[in-house]
DNA sequence: TTTCCTATTGACAACGCTGTCATCGCATGA
DNA sequence: TCATGCGATGACAGCGTTGTCAATAGGAAA
């Protein structure tokens, strides 16, 4: 306030500002001693611990709010185990995937006053391991968030363990004990996708893999030929294409289904990117979706809207299982040690599927 | 390595490992010791600082490599003004440029040591100069990347200056002396695509805005009407939608624009979202594109290659936008204050336009 | 030779918080 | 009445860095 005639009426705080104009920052000092207790009993406060007077702990908050305080977050990870940030590591699956997760997982944080810092890893880079353990040496996390394909790789689970950081693991291909995941059950969902195909009328249904490296690729894929043998279908070998997730890989895997003699009248691809990258074949071959070919995917991304005729797809709550994840990470490991979260999965029907033409 | 017999040849590093096999992690003390110094030369030849002998620089680099050591982020944080962790606000909008910029953002942040933090504030909340003080004052951010439409928000802007903490500002509507931005020249690249549709011949081109809290919605419908005047098209406000950088709005406006009695010949969206509503409302009114209808959109978003016809658009180097503002925040403020960079657009032709049909 | 500089290095105090342990006051039970 | 226990509080020492300032050595200048 020097060189200032301070006119403003006493105003919310004496938060001092330096000639710039700029706010200097409370500190836990400065809150002890407008509520005119020692800094030890602020920090009780404010973490919630026990053996507190109510008295106190309102004078407290009165000053915490009148200063706008807010603990500082590198005092507190240095003095302390706990570090209020979670890492998000991912390797650039699709953009709408990381941003659903992401998303999930910062409104989690947020609620629990943490904060989210992410980090993009490269899979196939030898030097994985020594990446992961150069990230969390450095920044102390509280625990980590892994994405498929991190969610199986070897190199970033060890190096994790190694530096005992907690992780939790999206949607993994392999259980593994004592790694903690959430994940939908791709294999029931994949089951149920195949199954209403089925009870369309549809006999024929071409199938596009998932990436090899991701766990849920072999869970959606049995999941469809458990569905097939339960409806007493036999299956056969060349209705099912690799694909890779990708758009691209899509297309090929479509060209080949739909040049066979006899093509399906149904083709389910593992991912909603190669299902559009199917209707896209589909019109060069000149099929009528759903009338020629019904078109299903796996996701509901947001491509699932946009193409026409509209995705019939599976939505997996991904929003959600980050969330979850977030969760599993704050909460303490004593709290019954729940290691797997699963969340469900669930159908949505839109115009890409109809019975197959009567032939 | 108490307790064991150390029969290892003498390993890498001399790193203990505690009882459960994880990794104590080194601190500057360990280094300082391994290479017969203090923790201040340490920290010295870490920061490249001067008046260091080379002698003594290779020996603490070859400690701290022996012992995998890294700093510590919190104490550094702690310790000094920087912080090596910048923030990335955004406001949900697509999926995809957040993931872009993120991915853009992340990539320079690795190269220069630094952490990205995000953070989603709802532009619309009262409350949001109060939350970005608690995230600024918290967390003790080196610098906050402003992405649309927080780019424009006074609140957020104000709580940054008052806080202290710097900030650039992605795309932007309006430009503020000493806020640093980057953007592309949105007029030129929205003039450009408009040309390149006259150039093909169309005289009838309608044009769907983008949202107005935007910044660079306002600049795509000048440099559209630019470009007609400069070929002498008379405006015709009917060829001019609102929309909201959504799908559905998308699909509300070519709905308009499609059901005029004299309808125009060329479509142009201000996002590529909207650009594919508009393929599918075409479809509906049994329009062929681009024989009966060209479309263009903007960003070159996977959308746009999703989709059948592929759209022409435009692309806006996304993740060199955010990986330059990631620069513009680590450079010293003294290294010539360039406080607005401007990066090139880039027309992408794909089959979703064509000459118009020859009636 | 002596003096002065400069390059190199180290000791030590912050930074803002939490953990540990000591202290105080008051109610309880013997 | 006095010891005992417990709830409420505070003093103080770190946490792992960087900033400040002092100390030392070796070379240039006088």
């Amino acid at each position: 306030m020097r060189g200032k005639i301070a006119n403003t009426p006493s105003a919310p705080a004496t938060t001092g500002k330096d000639s710039d104009g700029v706010h200097k920052k409370a500190s836990i000092h400065d809150v002890a001693e407008r509520a005119g207790v020692s800094i030890k009993t602020v920090s009780r406060v404010l973490n919630r611990e026990p053996n507190v007077s109510q008295a106190t702990r309102t004078r407290v908050m009165s000053a915490v709010e009148d200063l706008s305080y807010r603990p500082n977050l590198f005092a507190r990870g240095l003095a302390s185990v706990r570090s209020f940030l979670i890492g998000l590591l991912y390797d650039n699956p699709s953009a709408s995937y990381v941003a659903g997760l992401q998303f999930g997982a910062l409104g989690r944080c947020r609620n629990e006053g943490y904060h989210l810092i992410v980090e993009v890893l490269d899979s196939k880079d030898p030097n994985l391991s020594k990446a992961v353990q150069a990230l969390v040496t450095e920044s102390v996390l509280h625990g980590v968030i892994l994405t498929p394909p991190l969610s199986d790789s070897p190199a970033v689970l060890d190096a994790l363990r190694e530096a005992g950081t907690r992780f939790v693991r999206i949607a993994p291909a392999r259980h593994i004990a004592d790694a903690p995941e959430v994940s939908i059950d791709d294999r029931q969902a994949a089951h149920d996708m195949t199954a209403y195909l089925i009870g369309l009328g549809h006999r024929r249904i071409g199938f596009i893999k998932g990436h090899p490296d991701h766990g849920a690729s072999h869970a959606r894929f049995e999941g469809y030929c458990s569905a097939l043998k339960e409806a007493g279908i036999s299956f056969d070998e060349s209705y099912c294409m690799q694909g890779f997730f990708s758009y691209q890989s899509g297309m090929e895997a479509a060209e080949q289904l739909l040049s066979l003699p006899q093509r399906p009248t149904a083709i389910f691809a593992s991912n909603d990117d190669m299902a559009a990258a199917v209707l896209a074949v589909a019109q060069k071959f000149d099929l009528k979706v759903p009338g020629d070919l019904s078109v299903a995917g796996f996701d509901d991304s947001l491509v699932s809207q946009v193409v026409w005729p509209r995705l019939t797809t599976c939505r997996q709550p991904i929003s959600d299982m980050a969330a979850a994840a977030v969760s599993m990470l704050i909460q303490r490991p004593a709290d019954g040690a729940l290691t797997i979260r699963r969340l469900d999965h669930e159908l949505v029907i839109r115009e890409s599927t109809a019975p197959p033409p009567t032939a």
